[in-house]
DNA sequence: AAATAGTCTTGATACCCGTCAAGTTTCGCA
DNA sequence: TGCGAAACTTGACGGGTATCAAGACTATTT
């Protein structure tokens, strides 16, 4: 947690934070339905968080990587809403909420550091909306990429280069599209020399080219 | 604030809340880019929140009415990263954050209360993304009349009749569709019997008939 | 009360994306 | 290592919304 903090604050801390859980690739977290008692801090892996309708229609709503946090959406009626997925093999730090609340007490910058988690996350899904409400497929194809791209960068990962560690369909389910036409737009950007795609493996030839897309210039 | 607190725990959050703050119909409580200060708990009137592309596009993220908290977006960054514009005249309560989280700290029902209130707004969120990435107009509008009747019949409201504060464009804002299309979507539903509308008077004639498009049953 | 701008409805047409389908490549497991 | 399942790509076609346009209604202002 990148919190300024004294070390007899950052003991405190440390107590926080129980057991470490590691999670297979492609098993759950926490489901929708569950009794929310945590949250967690990813320590390694990558994560995908969904929810469903009644009829059986599901969202992703968002794909989470180390250093970010999960499980918010429990606090508010003490049981899961949606199921934090791994996507590939993962390790988390458990956080007892309760815990949280008694520490952040007594810690002011943690207190202001769990507000800000929330907020961020907030200001995270207005975008998400903007995106699902008024972009056309390209344009929402090159935002995720841009995102993802500058969320692992700030991780030491290449600014051009990643793997992606969901498939088309999952992709597809985030950004309101069919997985065919995550395929197409995919395919699109490679004929306009934006990018190369091989499966999963996704090299950014144009970061511009991406931006141009996200926000179109209007000619002259 | 609907807590449960001691007497003394009630005064402590009354001092809490600071000056109240009239708001004119069409004008903002406060803008993207402005400095956060302060949540604000509507008295009364009903306002949007709306996030602005860079290239101007726009997407309308939700409406409050009484009782509902707005300003979380702000605590992030110590700015305001949407616009609240209200749609009607209105009185809002303006807490400021600092006093806020320093009451939190003592009063552990008031700490839990706040971490709920943005849970609660993650989880709402959640439901719109879902709404926006995969269901059709009629839909969409059938969820919004629902969810709008639902918020105000637990404000002492008809379950069946209401007054919609907001345009057609800003329905359709924050719906993901153009106002043409949610004007055909009402007439859609006049002709179905499913609802009266008059301009912005919505008489709802068959609340099942809206829950059936918004959960289509495989017909046997 | 008339004037005017804003809001809403409706029609015709276009286009983007979804659907259905077939074929290819990759991945996981025995 | 080889097989089967899952994931991905690509094509043809159709449908749901967007777009463009015109007209009707409402509300606010003078």
């Amino acid at each position: 947690m990148p919190v300024d903090l004294s070390n007899e604050e950052l003991d405190r801390v440390d107590e926080l934070v129980g057991a470490r859980r590691k999670i297979k690739r492609g098993t759950s977290l926490f489901r929708n339905g569950e009794k929310f008692t945590s949250l967690y801090a990813i320590r390694t892996g990558f994560f995908k968080t969904c929810v469903a309708s009644e009829d059986g229609r599901d969202q992703v709503t968002g794909f989470q990587m180390a250093g970010e946090i999960v499980g918010l959406d429990g606090i508010v009626n003490d049981h899961h809403t949606c199921d934090a997925v791994a996507l590939e093999d993962a390790e988390v730090c458990v956080m007892p909420f309760d815990r949280i609340e008694e520490f952040s007490r007594e810690v002011n910058a943690l207190q202001h550091h769990i507000h800000k988690i929330m907020s961020r996350e907030i200001v995270r899904e207005h975008g998400v909306m903007l995106l699902l409400g008024s972009m056309r497929a390209e344009e929402r194809l090159a935002t995720f990429l841009l995102n993802l791209v500058q969320r692992l960068h700030a991780r030491g990962f290449s600014q051009s280069e990643l793997i992606l560690r969901m498939t088309r369909e999952e992709i597809g389910s985030f950004l309101g599209l069919k997985l065919e036409t995550v395929s197409r737009t995919f395919s699109r950007f490679v004929e306009d020399g934006i990018v190369e795609v091989k499966q999963r493996h996704v090299r950014i030839l144009s970061t511009s080219g991406l931006r141009d897309i996200v926000s179109p210039k209007a000619p002259i």
